[in-house]
DNA sequence: AGATAGGATCGAAACGTTTCGATAGGGGTG
DNA sequence: CACCCCTATCGAAACGTTTCGATCCTATCT
């Protein structure tokens, strides 16, 4: 283990102050050209990296972000991560990544933690229980610290945030469903409790709504937002309402255990049942039947958050700013028209 | 935005020095308890935090890791991140997490980073084309500057590493065909030229081998490590080669393209055609039919890595401590036994 | 009561940069 | 030929901690 050349060794070997030395690297028109030669030929040669530590002292920037999302192994954090970073390496700046598992202690400590390390800016993704946000303190705090602030997935009142447009998505995806000719049609949410799920139920409701349909809360089922926890609420579903004839799960993992509840009930999907996920995975469009489901555009979700946290970070004022990107249906195979048979439309409804 | 108290502020507001108050934070058992309770409380009411910047600068250690994965829209490694997260904030570690889409030249622009940031330690995750390592040289030079290196999914000679044993899952689920007596296996791979397909291709060609099975090259098949890589690929098969009547895929996102294709070409699976993926991620077992596939242990991955790393960075030796974690089947619906129709067994052999 | 041991606290240096005011040359102008 | 201005480079301070040797105080022992 070499001793780590500094910027003093450098200077020493170029034959120059150190302050030319750091002149050199970060404001090269300010140094004659052969002094720049030589100093760069010293650097290489001593194999100087400098230290953003030290860098990040002295200057009030440190040019380092922290994102903070649940968890990782859920690819639609991870797609919002993805488009963050490659927004962030095209700025230039180093991103520190912290999980939660959706605990509020866990997520508190991550926010000290982003202070502690003193980062530009925190892009906080997810969200959390219903209710007032536990972190919404903590998160007032930092912005008067001047650490950039901006949310994605999640808002509080004050802080810039972005989301996929949730409730439209799903109202379209229902309007869809009626469109075909459905009129029993079933939800199924995550944890309910959830802003999440909680906007698309809001998108359903609308919908039925707005066509002069009747919603039995007991069309709402709520299972994790799982593969299983789909399945199971889709069973239940099936076995006490079986005059459903659509279900709208609120992801598709979620669709893909929808499917996997109609199949073992014995109901075909599109012709006896359809299904509509959420998310479009890339999965979506090769399972059988493929998923008719909306794109929530999630990488985008992430670069827009990056655009506004820089924007945020050149002092540009992000007062207000709250973006809904707009989500998309993607019709497959899943969704067909109602059956005829089963009750009338009168009598289910009534 | 308020100037932040620094220890300063907080010692003269305790009425102490400075390194007293670093003192009552960081080695509370040298402090009188009185003491102790005054630097807390003017903490508090400073709302002080210190500064890992500035700690960092003079103590030798950053207590700063930074992982750099291919990017983190495939579960697959945001999983092994997981894992890694999950040790990382029990050590009390900060993580860097940087994504390279699998381009050598953005890989050491990271790695560079990684130096800059004088990380403690960099775990390094994922495949690269076959070949020598082109990171190798640097990665070297990470050692030799005393910056712990870990490697998973991935090896490079001298440099301690973690990877799921796909040669032996793989050589399984070959074998658990073959005893369902099938004899014309294919086997379609992500990038062939990637060491983990490269693998999983060894165990498909040891587990054909060892029951006198001819290889055909022709039914070996290359696709993208996707639904529709996979799907694309086994039409390809199945258009030239219908005496196939089993599938061995590099992932289970490949495996669900394929059951598409075996769809398509209408051919029931498993009645007459049977599939194994790869991976067991959660749809797996939802999809229908359901899929046969070998458990890779992402997140152990990611959690045993993060170990070796604890260790490493502990001054433990890692010398040659190269760990293959094991890999489970998972019989599900998509295999079944080989279909008596078609050629007979010595005709397709020879 | 005086010496001493030991614990609590202090002061200063060090970590590796950036930045800003100061200085030294060098060329042009009067 | 003297003066001035501009550019290139320099020197020193500052960033906010930790650490280590020095100092002070108190209680104990003789």
């Amino acid at each position: 283990m070499v001793a780590r050349a500094t910027i003093e060794d450098v200077a020493r070997e170029a034959e120059v102050a150190p302050s030319t030395v750091s002149l050199a690297f970060n404001d090269p028109e300010r140094v004659r050209p052969a002094t720049r030669a030589r100093v760069l030929a010293a650097a290489r040669k001593l194999n100087y990296r400098p230290s953003a530590i030290a860098r990040r002292l002295v200057a009030r920037r440190t040019d380092m972000l922290a994102v903070v999302v649940p968890n990782t192994r859920n690819p639609f954090f991870g797609k919002i991560f993805q488009g963050i970073d490659t927004e962030a390496r095209r700025a230039g700046l180093d991103v520190m990544l912290f999980t939660t598992e959706n605990d509020p202690d866990v997520e508190r400590q991550r926010l000290e933690a982003v202070v502690r390390n003193r980062a530009d800016g925190v892009i906080l993704v997810g969200e959390h229980r219903k209710g007032p946000d536990p972190a919404a303190d903590l998160l007032a705090e930092l912005v008067a610290m001047g650490i950039q602030v901006v949310l994605v997935e999640r808002q509080v009142p004050g802080i810039p945030s972005v989301w996929g447009q949730k409730r439209e998505g799903c109202f379209q995806a229902v309007e869809h469903l009626i469109g075909l000719g459905h009129r029993r049609i079933a939800f199924i949410g995550g944890l309910l409790e959830q802003g999440g799920s909680y906007q698309r139920l809001e998108g359903y409701r609308r919908a039925m709504a707005a066509h002069g349909l009747e919603v039995r809360p007991e069309w709402v089922a709520e299972g994790g937002f799982s593969p299983a926890g789909g399945r199971e609420a889709a069973s239940r579903l099936l076995a006490r309402h079986p005059e459903l004839t659509a279900f709208v799960a609120a992801n598709d993992l979620m669709a893909i255990g929808v499917l996997r509840a109609l199949r073992e009930a014995g109901r075909r999907v599109p012709e006896e049942a359809s299904v509509v996920g959420f998310d479009d995975i890339p999965e979506a469009a090769f399972v059988v039947p493929a998923l008719t489901t909306v794109d929530m555009p999630m990488e985008r979700l992430g670069r827009r958050a990056m655009e506004l946290m820089l924007r945020g970070l050149h002092g540009e004022g992000l007062d207000g700013v709250e973006e809904g990107l707009p989500t998309e249906l993607r019709v497959r195979e899943s969704t067909g028209p109602a059956p005829e048979s089963g009750p009338t439309t009168g009598r289910g409804d009534g």
